[in-house]
This record gives structure tokens, sequence and C-alpha cells, in this order.
DNA sequence: CGCATATCCTGACCGC
DNA sequence: TGCGGTCAGGATATGC
């Protein structure tokens, strides 16, 4: 499930593969890959052809390419979501089609084409302006910082707040902004329109950093227990993204590249009846919001306002 | 308005 | 062998 690092080692490999080269054909091979694109898959093609790929920028799990004319008049952004199952794969043309392949970019320059393939179709594309945010626009890691697309976000990411890796990050914002909430810190943290970048699986790894139950309720959070919950999300997602990065030196961009990282240095996602790393408790498995969330009994006690 | 839930989708997996 | 049920979950539409 790609969340903030792997949608950040998919930009790199975006940045370093694809970043300069000129669009010479779109295709899109499923409806639902251009559901969010309103004015439907010609008109994102159009936008799209015959442009130069300025830059690879990212926000929370938000990806996007400026897009420019060959004289570097900015353009629209292409913006790419990879959903649940979503991947970017570069890729020689006449290499065999994926099951699930859902569009494909060729490029003038005749290398390699740019696919978008996603099993389960959550994920989409769409072509669309770049338009000035409150806080500054350009969050996460971009190429260019003095661009004159860095200071903007694609319309559609406009309501989606930074991310914990973002250096514009604020932390006492973060903190203020969790305590006006009447919800428990763990819907608050899957709010990307609080802090983006955050799924199920660094939800449950920075709750259990900070030794916190899911359900403790917002409002009473201190603010050293905000600081805790974001210290505990940088240092997981800073290690998935060494541990992926160092796979994606090859001429493909996978979502997967982080893979490696779940099987060994998880803690408590995916471990119900394990021993917790720290005081040795089964993990235990909760129905939560539809889906599963996984803490440590000893180290995440369940908090006396939400007993039941 | 704030908050919670239903919904979209496909394939892996499990019990029978 | 297949069949039905369950699970995975990001973002958004809808409901209260």
């Amino acid at each position: 499930m790609p969340e903030l690092p792997e949608v950040e080692v998919v930009r790199r490999g975006v940045a370093r593969w694809v970043v300069g080269r000129t669009v010479r054909s779109a295709r899109f091979l499923h409806p639902r890959v251009t559901r969010r694109h309103v004015a439907g898959p010609q008109d994102a093609v159009a936008r799209t052809e015959g442009l130069v790929v300025a830059d690879a920028v990212r926000r929370g799990k938000y990806l996007w390419l400026p897009l420019a004319s060959a004289d570097g008049d900015a353009a629209d952004a292409m913006v790419v979501h990879l959903g649940m199952s979503g991947q970017l794969l570069v890729e020689a043309a006449d290499a065999p089609p994926e099951k699930h392949l859902r569009a494909v970019w060729e490029f003038d320059d005749e290398r390699d084409d740019l696919r978008f393939v996603d099993q389960r179709t959550f994920g989409g594309v769409a072509v669309v302006p770049l338009v000035g945010v409150a806080d500054g626009g350009l969050g996460g890691l971009g190429e260019s910082s003095d661009a004159p697309w860095s200071r903007c976000v694609p319309a559609p990411v406009a309501h989606i707040a930074r991310d914990p890796l973002d250096p514009a990050f604020d932390d006492a914002l973060f903190a203020k902004r969790l305590r006006q909430r009447t919800t428990g810190v763990k819907r608050a943290l899957l709010d990307q329109t609080l802090v983006s970048g955050v799924g199920n699986i660094y939800a449950d790894e920075a709750l259990w950093r900070a030794r916190l139950h899911y359900a403790r309720p917002t409002r009473s959070a201190t603010r050293a227990q905000a600081d805790a919950l974001l210290t505990g999300l940088r240092e997981v997602m800073t290690a998935a993204l060494a541990a992926g990065g160092t796979s994606f030196d090859s001429l493909y961009v996978n979502v997967n590249g982080a893979s490696g990282y779940f099987d060994r240095s998880l803690a408590v996602y995916g471990q119900a009846g394990r021993p917790c790393p720290r005081c040795g408790s089964p993990v235990r498995r909760d129905a939560f919001m539809n889906r599963s969330s996984f803490s440590c009994p000893g180290c995440q006690p369940v908090p006396r306002a939400a007993h039941w």
C-alpha cells in the first residue's frame, strides 16, 4: 500500500528517468484512470502531448509532474495518485503489457515508455492547472525550488496538508489543530487535511512509537504527545525510505521498492499475536474504520475515556 | 459545519 | 475443484 515513503521512491524514479523528456503521446486504457479528470480522457491527452515534463513533485501521497512548453512556459500539471495498488513503470515499448496496464506515455526521444499499472483501480491521473495556496505551495520534495511552478500545487491537492517530511511542516500548528478535534488520534493521523502521507501502516507504527492507543481522544492530547507522533512518523518513514531507496536504481520505478522493509522492521502492523519488540506482549488486532488496527496492549493501553 | 460511515475495486486467501 | 465469504484500504460522497 503506497504511503508517503513509497510515493517518494516513485517520485525519485520519475525524476531520474522521465523529467526533461517531451511527451509524444498519452493513452488511457481504462475509464477509471481519468475519472477525476472531469473533461474526460481525450482532454487529458490533449493537455499532455507535446509538453515537456519539467519536474516531479510530491505532497503526501500525491505526485505531480509540472508540464511546460518547449519554450519553458509553464502549463498544467499531471497529477498521479497510486491509490491502493498503483505502480509507475519505465519500460521498453515492446515489453509485454501488464495484466492491469491502465495508461502509457511515449516520449519524443523514443526511449522507454512510462506506464501506469493498477490492479484495484483506486488510483488515477488528472491533468489540471496549478493554483496558489495559503501555505505557499510546493510541499514535500521536488527538484527545483525556484521554478515558476514551485509556489503552487495542482487544484485537487489544494486541500491536502503538508507532510511530516516537508521542511515547511508546522509542528506547532499540527498540535493545535489536533487538539481542536473531537475524535481519536488515529482517525486524525489518517485525515490528509491535517497531516498528509499517512496511511494505516505508518499510523499504527507511529502510534506504537509514541506509546499511544489509536482511540486516545485528540482533545486531551498534549503538545508532547503530538510531537511524539510526529517524531514517530518521521523515524519510521525515513527508515522505510532508506530501505526502499536502495532498490530502485534500475530502469524501473516500482511502488514495491520499499517492500523489503516491511518484512523486517514493522513493530506492530500485520504482527497480530507476535511479541511486541519493546515489551514482549502479544500484538493485538482490532477492527477499526472498516479495517484493522494493530497495537501493543502493554505499551499502548486503552485510554480511560475510550474503555469499552 | 464537524464527524462518522458507506462506497468504489480486484485478487488472495480460507473453510467447506 | 470451486464457491461463497472475508480482507486489504485512499479518498470522497453522503448522512447525521
